[in-house]
RNA sequence: GGACCAGUAGUUCAGUGGAUAGAAUGGCUGCCUGCGGAGCAGUUGGUCGUCGGUUCGAAUCCGAUCUGGUCCGCCA
């Protein structure tokens, strides 16, 4: 907890201390568990025992030595606690004279001299953004916003992972259909994530029957190459238990088996018209899948296959500007888009597998080559620097075919990243995960020499999101996509907008940004550690810590303003003049309402300092949740008297101006109706 | 086997050393001639995974332990 007044009182605690017992200690304060025992208290007793003392005796002689500011009422000692009773009327005068003042509220400039990269989203480009995703696209974006508030200059970049093996099935299937001039039957990038899901389903029954004969594990069978019937995974599962293969490989198969049957049954049901037509296709034109795609991956590597290469980038192109679509309607933009097909074709990679060859930090055991984490951690200071106590372990980063993998193009991305934007600091919001490849990327860069580049490196990492009961799955075509949860909470909203009197654009302007905060709203309020396990009913919810209820605060209290002038209440000149105005603060709920809207410049401060975006959620709802309590016991317009009038729409009016900077750091459109 | 993260009301979560652990949701009950009921109020519900330790004081810090998730040699 923080707060100006607070934390000043704090201050002034300090210096007594300083100048009475010579004693330089820190001071803390919090919240009395009841109103009755004050505003504010500071537990006593580190400072009685560092002078031997009791806390009453320490806390008379601070109440002898506090020249009493004026928002204070009444001191008193109780239970070793120093409690603060707050003069409310010169408080709340404080604090909205201050509100009033900023044109945004709690904005700042801390963060001016920061040059901030934050990379974020980075999905594979082979198929929609599902809410796991998502979840690092709204965390990422509500950091830059943070930091934005607080003055920093932001780039937000997107890393497209456009070299993996699993796009080579994908654009198979994709040229296939475009030679068949199959349009489209949905949103581009879910209709690549089934084309993906269902070739490399084929792909994937390929190899298997492949690994089965290896082993001489054979059956007589009428079905086609990409084909798995259940007939014949009832043959094979009976072969292979009798058969001589170790039991670590028979389980592996099993599984393998049982999982493919059970994908390819499901989207046979799911996808019928797009399952048979692929497999059709597949099946006449393509001789070896599996032999295709290697061939394609190799090509695109190398990138001088003039039509693989612009075959790989149109899909990849395809796929991400549906994601960009999507993050719109969050009010997610990025700036920039890397790809990283550019850094493996710059040629950076062979240079620093190199050197870190020659600087002997890579360690060759059996055919492959990994990064020797450990003993750079170990050499170079890392461990001792970032307090690290355990084990690293080693990293395979070029596998025993002498292929790199991804995480070499990571640390040529990485090493010139920063340079993009003359970056101070750079987050990474990429999934848990990627812990141990994130670390391995900062090593790298300690390996080579630099450093400096890699202490402005930070791996912002989050949990990974499941739905209730299963598991999300790309190749399986398995997952929510926020897009679908935005049609659902829109189709509730356009409902409810029916009974209202809106214009038809009206309408659909409200339902849009209803809709969008609904799901960010749901998606960012949760702690970014914690594994969230999707509750698709909730998360389209529009009742308590939602969007639409924090909006909807917004457009009552703006309401209030609205009817004032409709009073011919002048309320600018009650703002020109509230220097004068005596301020009165009457009920809890006024209070209650008042601290938070003086709490807030610290919160943003907080949430960016301890990488927090979440916490700005859950302050919001409670600045709603105690907005409403106000509201419905605090007639503003009919108040006795007009100095209470006065003050409650100037609580009113800074209530608005709070909501305002927290939908700006949010990304949450603002509703005058809704 | 090692590492990281999580474990708080029936359920979903907030609470990163202070007094009596907070919301919401489910169940039950009230408030629309009122500044918008997408709201508010009441009622019910907790050995903060378990055991120790540090401390005047622990859900919070330390150590063990249990449970779940993730990562640790050829996918990204």
């Amino acid at each position: 907890m923080s707060s100006r007044i607070y934390d000043s009182i704090k201050d002034k605690i300090k210096e007594i201390l300083k100048e009475h017992y010579n004693l330089d200690t820190e001071v803390v304060w919090n919240k009395p568990p009841s109103p009755k025992m004050g505003d504010i208290s500071f537990p006593l007793f580190n400072i009685a025992k560092i002078q031997k003392s009791t806390p009453d005796e320490i806390g008379k002689r601070i109440i002898e030595k506090l020249s009493v500011p004026k928002y204070i009422n009444k001191l008193e000692l109780k239970d070793g606690f120093l409690n603060i009773f707050l003069e409310k009327n010169s408080f709340a005068k404080k604090t909205l004279l201050e509100t009033i003042k900023q044109p945004n509220y709690g904005q700042n400039t801390s963060k001016a001299s920061e040059r901030i990269i934050i990379e974020h989203t980075s999905s594979n480009p082979v198929g929609p953004l599902h809410i796991g995703n998502v979840r690092g696209s709204v965390l990422g974006d509500v950091l830059g916003r943070l930091y934005k508030f607080q003055g920093a200059a932001v780039n937000v970049r997107y890393y497209i992972n456009d070299l993996g093996r699993q796009i080579a099935p994908l654009i198979i299937g994709y040229n296939l259909l475009m030679e068949e001039k199959v349009k489209p039957d949905s949103k581009i990038d879910l209709w690549i994530g089934k084309i993906y899901a269902i070739v490399n389903t084929f792909l994937e029954i390929q190899q298997l029957k492949y690994q089965l004969k290896v082993l001489n594990i054979k059956i007589k069978t009428e079905s086609k190459l990409y084909e798995l019937n259940p007939e014949d995974v009832k043959k094979y599962l009976s072969h292979l238990e009798n058969s001589k293969t170790e039991q670590q490989e028979k389980d592996n198969l099993t599984k393998w088996l049982q999982k493919l049957e059970r994908v390819s049954t499901s989207l046979q049901k799911r996808l019928p018209k797009l399952y048979s037509l692929l497999f059709n296709l597949v099946e006449d034109n393509i001789e070896d899948l599996n032999k295709l795609t290697i061939e394609y991956v190799i090509k695109y590597q190398e990138g001088k296959d003039e039509e693989i290469v612009s075959s790989f980038r149109e899909v990849s192109r395809e796929a991400i500007s549906g994601h960009v679509t999507t993050l719109n309607l969050f009010n997610i933009f990025h700036d920039d888009f890397d790809w990283e097909s550019d850094v493996a074709w710059s040629g950076e990679v062979t240079h620093i597998l190199k050197e870190l060859e020659q600087n002997s930090v890579l360690r060759h055991d059996g055919h492959a080559r990994l990064l020797a984490n450990d003993k750079i951690a170990t050499n170079f200071g890392f461990k001792e620097k970032y307090n690290i106590k355990y084990e690293i372990p080693d990293l395979i980063i070029v596998n025993s075919e002498g292929i790199t993998l991804y995480p070499c193009r990571d640390i040529a991305y990485h090493l010139h990243k920063l340079d993009k934007f003359d970056a101070t600091f750079c987050y990474n919001v990429i999934s848990k995960q990627q812990q141990l490849a994130q670390l391995t990327v900062r090593l790298a860069l300690y390996a080579l020499g630099n450093q400096d580049i890699a202490d402005r490196i930070s791996h912002f990492d989050y949990e990974y999101v499941s739905l209730v009961g299963r598991k999300m799955a790309g190749r399986e075509f398995e997952y929510v996509t926020p897009d679908e949860l935005y049609d659902a909470v829109k189709t509730e909203v356009d409902l409810l907008l029916k009974e209202r009197n809106y214009t038809e654009e009206e309408s659909q302007e409200i339902s849009r940004k209803v809709s969008a905060s609904s799901v960010k709203y749901y998606i960012l309020k949760m702690d970014p550690q914690k594994a969230v396990a999707f509750d698709v009913k909730k998360a389209v919810s529009l009742n308590e810590n939602t969007g639409p209820f924090l909006q909807y605060s917004y457009a009552r209290a703006l309401n209030i303003l609205k009817k004032a002038k409709e009073e011919k209440i002048d309320f600018q000149t009650i703002l020109d003049s509230a220097q004068d105005l005596k301020f009165e603060i009457e009920k809890k709920e006024e209070w209650d309402l008042l601290q938070l809207i003086e709490e807030l410049p610290s919160i943003i401060v907080k949430a960016v300092d301890s990488l927090r975006p979440d916490s700005i959620a859950n302050f919001s709802y409670s600045l709603a949740s105690t907005f409403h309590k106000f509201y419905d016991v605090c007639s503003v317009l009919k108040a006795e008297t007009e100095e209470l009038k006065a003050t409650r729409m100037i609580l009113v009016y800074s209530t608005i101006k709070c909501l305002e900077s927290l939908f700006e750091i949010m990304g949450i459109d603002t509703l005058e109706r809704m």
